[in-house]
DNA sequence: CTTTGTGCAAACACTTTGCAAGTCC
DNA sequence: GGACTTGCAAAGTGTTTGCACAAAG
C-alpha cells in the first residue's frame, strides 16, 4: 500500500469524519492505480473488496477525501475525471488524443508559465493538474 | 454577424455537407456569444429563431461543426462544455473558482510553454484552448 | 429522386438525493 | 445512545440514438 494509513486516518478524524471500511476501501482502491485512476476502476477495485459497496458511496468518499485534501481530481477529456492520492510535488499531464497514453510534466517546467499568469493577470492559479491534449511521438510517426 | 458566411458555407460543402436553415441559425448562435456559448446558450439561442429546433439537432451540429474546423470547444469546469467560432488567433481562459469569471490570456505567454513542452516530450500539442482555474484578484481580495 | 438532415421520443450514462437501517465513537 | 454513514431506489442532468418524415442538391 503507497499511501500512509495513519496520516489518512488522522486527516479524516481531525476535520470530523468517521474512519469506516468502505473509506479505506476507497482510499486503497484510489492508491491502487499507479497515478491516475478514473471513477470506474476505483469503484470496480472497492467491489472486488466488497461487493456490497455501492456507487453513491465511492462517489460521496471521493467527494470527501478530496474536501480533506487527501485526493486530487482532473478533468482528462471528455470522458470520465481521473482521481489520485495528492503527493506533494505537483505534477501535469500530455494525454494524447491518440492513443490514450499520458506523459507527467514535472512541475518546475509550468511553474514559470504559472508565475507569468499570476503576475499578469493578478490571477492566482490553484490548479494542480494541467491536461494538455496532444499527439505523442510514436502517433505522430504512424500518422 | 462576425463570421463569414460564405466561408462557412464553403467549408461545409466541400466537406459534402448540405447546408441547412439549422445549421446556419447554429453558427450564428456560437457567433452571438462573444467568446464562449455553452450548449445551453447556444441551444436557447437557436430557439429564439426557430422554436421546432431540437435539441439533439443542435447536439449533431455542433459535433459538426467542431469536425470541419468551424468551431471549437473546451472544457471549462464541470459544468458544461464552451463553444466558440475557430479564429486564426488562439488563446486560454483563466477561470475564477469562485465567482467563475474568465480571463482571457493571449497565446504568447502559453506558446513558449508549449514549446518547451514539445521538445522536451517530443509531444506534438494539438490544443487550442488551455483552461486554468484559480482565483481572481477581486475574489482574493474579499476572502 | 436520391441522399442527407431533422424532429420526436426514447434510451443512455453518469451523478446526486432522500430516507430508513446500520455503524462508529 | 446519538450522530454520522451506508445501501437502496429513485430522480436529475446532459447527451446519444433509431426512425419516419422533410429538405437539399
Amino acid at each position: 500500500m503507497s499511501h500512509d494509513n495513519m496520516d489518512y486516518i488522522d486527516i479524516l478524524r481531525s476535520n470530523g469524519f468517521r474512519v469506516t471500511r468502505q473509506r479505506m476501501l476507497i482510499m486503497d482502491a484510489v492508491c491502487g492505480g499507479q497515478g491516475h485512476t478514473t471513477f470506474g476502476e476505483i469503484y470496480a477495485r472497492t467491489k472486488e473488496m466488497d461487493t456490497s459497496i455501492d456507487r453513491s458511496t465511492v462517489y460521496r468518499t471521493l467527494d470527501l477525501l478530496i474536501k480533506v485534501g487527501l485526493v486530487v481530481s482532473a478533468d482528462i477529456g471528455k470522458a470520465e475525471k481521473v482521481y489520485e492520492i495528492s503527493k506533494a510535488r505537483a505534477h501535469h499531464h500530455l494525454v494524447c488524443q491518440e492513443c490514450g497514453n499520458v506523459l507527467l510534466v514535472q512541475s518546475e517546467i509550468v511553474k514559470s508559465l504559472f508565475d507569468d499568469l499570476e503576475r499578469h493577470y493578478q490571477f492566482a492559479i490553484t490548479m494542480d493538474h494541467l491536461v494538455i491534449f496532444g499527439v505523442c511521438s510514436t502517433c505522430e510517426r504512424d500518422r
